[in-house]
RNA sequence: CGGUGAGUAGCGCAGCUUGGUAGCGCACUUGUUUUGGGUACAAGGGGUCGCAGGUUCAAAUCCUGUCUCACCGACCA
């Protein structure tokens, strides 16, 4: 739809608002597309929303061409779905219950499994109705415990979400693998920057996972690239395997240091003469049921990070992994977090690969103040299990074996899973075979941060004057800039006359026509980046002439008054 | 939920220590000016100082409570 900004909402601002954080958020506001009503919650302003709306559009469009077919589903949700399937205790506060006049029990969707499993469950009843692939773009709502970023990480947003049905694992791999293609069909038609990444499935379930993720230094998720093959994983997900060296002989006896001011190990490597990568951390979480002891011990390299979803996954470690607080440590160790290690461990621990192929190391005494230094397994201290439960960092070997990892940060703006019969089995959802037995579906779930993808492409595209569409996703393909207008017919009649050809050429145009001076109506087109600007003055309508400008490399050209529309048709 | 900080005009902020006429920049309105990169000048409109209570002759300012927002942390498909 072409527009005249006279009579458009263009609310740009010059100021950057103090609140905004990052970079697509400040633009965001600046450039009139979105307006906070709560924390977490945003109005679309007209030129937020024709964003929106365009890249609303290509993924309907890949997933109908996919093979799924839309329905929309309710946002509020009846509370005994939830209870069906066991989220309503599994879920926590993120999910917004309310009740309704009757006092009944309602959630805000936060996704929809539970729904079209009801749906699913109720419509289809024998395997010949099978694949079936439903989606639907709707608001869903998570009360998160801290919006930020705008948009990018709000309470209330939409998405995409699709549910595939099936008979057979086979038949879900098969869809899990059209979505995959049909999820980078998109980002490719919106013109992002983007990678698929092997994923943890979380609290929704399942086997196989996918994130999606859009690359910008923003970014909150962190994804490990090999150098050499096509291998990406979110870092939550990146395995290491345990290196075949042998710790080097011991160089020294162990021995007791007092080390009253050392409760970090920054601290330790600061105040003594010992490498971090000789060092090691004791972190304390509860065990599970199937562990003697209430606490279990997890030992990673001074250097390294505990990667928590790997540590949630040992047998010996309480799901959801909980730190003990350091009362419970005082009660079953006698000292503070600060002080511990594997010596004189009183509790059961697991080390990380890396942790067991070093030598020499120091670590917490168990007794506050002080640690052992020149800690040598077998000979000092038995080493016990090991397990990969350390974060990958740059430079670890490739878990496919070629390369070494890179890190970047990424925005998860899809997230595909091959769910199983989680929801179908609790929720009672199957059909009859061809041998007339009943049978649990198979589910995959597929979904796309709609919202989140404006905020991501405009992290990825973006200059010192404001933002740089794709031109998939522009608000206007093209803006029509006239000098002083309102004082020169033939100004007004050449930019008129540019108008009306675009118009009818079916292109998204905004004319300029405020009686505002040039200064504002090009910063003002270029904030809200606008990819090309056709600008009209008196200086080359005396030759006939117009200039073009390309908002992404600013490379300028006077053109013919009669060519312009062609060429920008043909761009 | 813990830590920190902030709520004064649409936006960004000063004023609060030392209680006494509520201010500045941007934006907005009107006029003149300027006209290929956020012009200049002048005039003007707009605020129960987050809310409630207290102290005081007098509270934006001091005290108490409360709400909201932001940042850091924890949490999170």
């Amino acid at each position: 739809m072409p527009m005249r900004s006279s009579q458009y909402l263009l609310s740009t601002k010059k100021e950057t608002p103090a609140s905004a954080e990052i970079i697509s958020h400040q633009l965001m506001i600046r450039a009139g597309m979105i307006r906070k009503l709560a924390s977490g919650m945003y109005t679309w302003l007209p030129s937020g929303l024709r964003v929106l709306n365009k890249v609303t559009n290509i993924v309907r469009e890949e997933m109908v061409r996919a093979g799924a077919l839309e329905i929309l589903m309710p946002m509020v949700q009846p509370a005994d779905l939830w209870q069906e399937s066991g989220r309503w205790d599994e879920y926590g506060p993120e999910l917004l219950r309310l009740n309704d006049r009757h006092k009944r029990d309602f959630v805000l969707g936060p996704t929809h499994e539970e729904v079209i499993t009801n749906l699913v469950k109720r419509e289809v009843s024998s395997y010949k109705q099978l694949p079936l692939n439903l989606f639907q773009i709707q608001t869903k709502f998570r009360d998160e415990v801290r919006p930020r970023f705008g948009v990018m990480r709000s309470r209330e947003f939409i998405m995409k979400d699709a549910y595939s049905f099936h008979l057979t694992q086979e038949s879900l791999e098969t869809s899990y693998q059209n979505m995959f293609r049909a999820y980078c069909n998109i980002f490719e038609r919106i013109g992002l920057s983007y990678r698929p990444v092997i994923a943890d499935n979380g609290s929704i379930g399942g086997s196989m996972s996918h994130e999606f993720h859009v690359l910008a230094d923003s970014g909150e998720d962190a994804i490990a690239f090999s150098t050499e093959s096509d291998f990406a994983a979110n870092v939550e997900m990146a395995e290491l395997t345990p290196s075949n060296s042998a710790p080097d002989a011991p160089q020294g006896e162990m021995h007791l240091v007092e080390t009253p001011k050392a409760t970090t190990i920054a601290e330790l490597v600061e105040q003594f003469p010992v490498a971090v990568e000789k060092t090691v951390k004791t972190l304390v979480v509860k065990a599970s049921d199937s562990c003697e002891s209430d606490l279990i011990a997890l030992l990673v390299r001074g250097d390294h990070e505990l990667n928590e979803v790997k540590a949630e996954k040992l047998d010996q470690v309480a799901a959801p992994l909980t730190f003990a607080t350091e009362e419970e440590i005082r009660r079953s160790i006698g000292a503070g977090p600060g002080s511990l290690g594997p010596v004189n461990l009183p509790i059961p621990f697991i080390i990380d690969h890396s942790v067991a192929s070093i030598s020499d190391f120091a670590a917490g005494a168990n007794i506050d103040g002080k640690h052992f230094f020149n800690i040598n397994w077998q000979r000092d201290v038995e080493p016990g299990e090991s397990a990969d439960i350390r974060n990958v960092q740059a430079g670890d070997p490739s878990p496919d074996g070629n390369g070494v990892l890179e890190i970047k940060r990424g925005i998860e703006v899809g997230h595909i899973f091959q769910l199983g019969d989680k929801y179908s089995q609790s929720m009672n959802c199957g059909v009859l075979t061809e041998s007339g037995k009943h049978q649990p579906l198979s589910m995959g779930c597929y979904g796309i941060g709609v919202t989140r993808i404006v905020a991501a492409a405009i992290e990825q595209n973006h200059d010192k004057f404001g933002i740089t569409w794709p031109d998939a996703i522009a608000p206007f393909n093209v803006a029509i800039i006239p000098m002083n207008m309102h004082k020169s017919h033939r100004i007004q009649e050449a930019a008129n006359q540019v108008y009306n050809q675009l118009l009818e050429a079916g292109i998204d145009v905004l004319i300029d026509d405020r009686k505002e001076r040039p200064g504002v109506m090009f910063a003002d087109m270029e904030l809200v980046g606008i990819p090309h600007q056709i600008i009209i003055g008196e200086r080359n309508l005396d030759e006939e002439k117009v200039e073009y400008k390309n908002r992404r490399s600013g490379e300028k050209q006077l053109m013919a008054l009669n060519d312009i529309v062609g060429f920008v048709k043909g761009l």
